[in-house]
DNA sequence: ATATAATTTTAGACAAACCTAAAAAATTGT
DNA sequence: ACAATTTTTTAGGTTTGTCTAAAATTATAT
């Protein structure tokens, strides 16, 4: 697989992760930044090769085997985003950029043995789900604390409210996005809220509860 | 600089890292696995961006610009090869064709991290130095321990013997390719060397430090 | 010294991935 | 329903990096 090609496989892949419908031409050339002539090329090129299923003027959507493709660059990708934040301390806003020329590096092994090294993580640092190396991957929710059951747990990936005094709170509190959270415990009477985090565990109140939102990956 | 330029520049390197002549148009086209007439090409477009030294029928060296392309490609290279042995735990001689795609990789951010992340090596498994940013490196030296001074630090490259008992004292005494070694002491009546190791310290015999090279960093 | 051999360059072609402009098909509005 | 608009495809062209075959240059050997 060219590099080029990997790169309209996975971006059909998102195009239709969540309509699931098939793509327009032009969507793709939107996405890619290319024109819809230079799409229905690469088109039909996918199509040759069964990755995609095509037919003319009527969109284009993966096969089970071009899925399968996709499902293997985004596992790299998320992995590698892993390594930069974990391992590299970048920030994780920054590693997307460099993710996309590491999704597209040809080894088995490396990517077995990325993966251990991480230990195995199942999200990256925007809370995405990692696929394994069948292309299984638990779908995550995104909810927020306040709706969450105790026992909960879960990567921080966003928040409602984001003004300064909110995020000011955050910082405060050693709370990041991409960090891992559970929470522990809930008050009844005040909706307060225990989590842990990475330097202990904490006590938010419902308002900040209601702020935030988790990416689930195991609801016990 | 395409993928192909910076292949290019990297062999024209290497071609003439002992020789420091000039290159003929044959012997990059045997390194490069294509044709003599493909070479002369990319070697016009390189001489247009100033990065060697051109004129027809002459062969080819690489211009101080294109000297430092080609040592921060070998910084990236070496420095990945550390990672994949360091890290991943490779094993050395797996490394080389994962890292001939990692070289690649565009980002000064993940280099400068990459190589806070290791420690700041100054050698690649192989014992190769690893050029800075500026693409100064020391000029290592390959000599047996036996003649080497006490104080001396380097990393093991290589074997005089390759006999099976040898390799297998080597593997007893965990000793391997790769592994840094300092030498403390030399006996004066026998000429036994002790040196550091990972695991400690231990004396080896004369017969031994006559054939294991090691790949100078420091000299004391 | 010069014929023969080896090396290097040129000329012309090809595939991949892109482009523009024009034609074909599908969609939309009334 | 059908004209106008939008979407998609086709046709033909460009660039990058490769190739083959032939021509030009340099090296070698007697």
């Amino acid at each position: 697989m060219t590099l080029s090609e990997e790169d309209y496989i996975k971006s059909i892949y998102h195009l239709s992760e969540f309509n699931s419908k098939s793509v327009a031409t032009n969507a793709i050339a939107e996405q890619m930044k290319t024109k819809p002539s230079s799409v229905t090329d690469m088109v039909k090129k996918l199509s040759e090769k069964s990755l995609v299923n095509y037919k003319k003027y009527q969109g284009v959507s993966l096969s089970e085997k071009g899925r399968l493709v996709a499902l293997s660059i985004i596992r790299k990708h998320r992995l590698w985003e892993v390594f930069l934040v974990d391992k590299l301390n970048f920030s994780w806003d920054e590693v997307h950029v460099v993710a996309e020329q590491l999704e597209h590096i040809k080894s088995d092994a490396l990517i077995d043995k990325l993966d251990a090294h991480l230990g195995y993580p199942k999200v990256d640092p925007h809370g995405d789900p990692i696929p394994n190396k069948d292309g299984v991957f638990t779908k995550s929710v995104k909810k927020l604390i306040s709706e969450l059951p105790v026992g909960s747990q879960g990567v921080c990936v966003g928040v409602n409210d984001s003004s300064a005094a909110f995020l000011k709170f955050l910082d405060k509190n050693k709370i990041a996005l991409g960090d891992t959270f559970k929470i522990l415990e809930r008050e009844e009477f005040d909706g307060s809220v225990t989590i842990s985090t990475r330097s202990g565990s904490i006590n938010i109140s419902k308002q900040i509860a209601t702020n935030l939102f988790l990416e689930i990956v195991d609801e016990e």
